[in-house]
DNA sequence: TTAGAGCGAAACTTTACATCA
DNA sequence: CTTGATGTAAAGTTTCGCTCT
């Protein structure tokens, strides 16, 4: 199996925060079972009030909504807590509760909506990294198909040209060896001689081209296999 | 201007596993 | 060693806010 990237937690997933803006919102109409309390936009701070009593006001508001039907109220993070929760990802993936309650502190959340945020965080970077597997194995995929249709249409005009079996010439004799001597290297595939002859070979077109075949698929397979053993 | 579809993300639930008393 | 409590991560699901048409 191919290497394949594995670098998760430097997957650059941007965090878009669509619509965020500090000018006052108007509460959208399509969900009238909210009260007119929580209608409130939660990220924005109340004219005129400090931040800390934005925080502590919408807290109570999702304490009161746990009377009767609990329907949840969503938070939309500001551009500076998800930096700042994207920068914590970044230099550790997972939280120790005092990491956790640190975090929330600084940023103002509850512990375990910070929680929640590194949970789903990695969700994404793992939805992320099997989505470019995929693309990877799939494109590895088309150049194994496209190199398959080469390699038949080449074995088809070998087999057209009806060759007899390869003819070696030693380089000691200058006489065409018999076809016995000649071994398959079990590694690279490539066509090599028996240990007796050692020096250069030369060999017919046949066996020239049956060697560079063996080759074309070394190299091809370089170039789409991050590792490949040299013979 | 409004309604609704679609999407992204926050929040929740379930399950499995590890640790500890 | 077994057992129950507790905590957490992963996977899957639900819900909601927002944009676009």
């Amino acid at each position: 199996m191919a290497v394949l990237p594995t670098c998760s937690s430097n997957l650059e997933l941007t965090i878009s925060v669509p619509g965020f803006s500090f000018s006052p919102s108007i509460p959208s109409s399509g969900h009238e079972r909210c009260s007119t309390v929580r209608d409130l936009d939660i990220n924005q701070v109340p004219s005129g009030g400090a931040e800390d009593e934005w925080i502590t006001a919408s807290m109570e508001v999702e304490e009161e909504s746990w009377n009767g039907a609990p329907p949840r109220k969503k938070l939309r993070l500001t551009k500076e807590q998800s930096r700042l929760l994207e920068e914590s990802f970044r230099q550790n993936n997972t939280l120790n509760p005092k990491q956790k309650e640190a975090l929330a502190l600084q940023l103002k959340l509850r512990p375990r909506q910070v929680e929640v945020w590194f949970q789903n965080r990695r969700a994404r970077s793992k939805l992320k990294q099997t989505e470019m597997e995929c693309e990877y194995l799939k494109r590895w995929f088309g150049s194994l198909t496209e190199q398959n249709r080469r390699l038949q249409r080449e074995v088809e005009e070998l087999r057209a040209m009806k060759v007899g079996p390869p003819t070696v010439i030693s380089p000691h004799s200058c006489e065409p060896l018999p076809a016995s001597t000649l071994t398959m290297c079990p590694r690279c595939e490539r066509v090599a001689t028996t240990a007796h002859d050692k020096g250069p070979t030369k060999v017919t077109a046949a066996t020239t081209t049956a060697t560079a075949l063996s080759s074309k698929v070394g190299t091809s397979a370089l170039q789409s296999r991050p590792s490949s053993a040299a013979c």
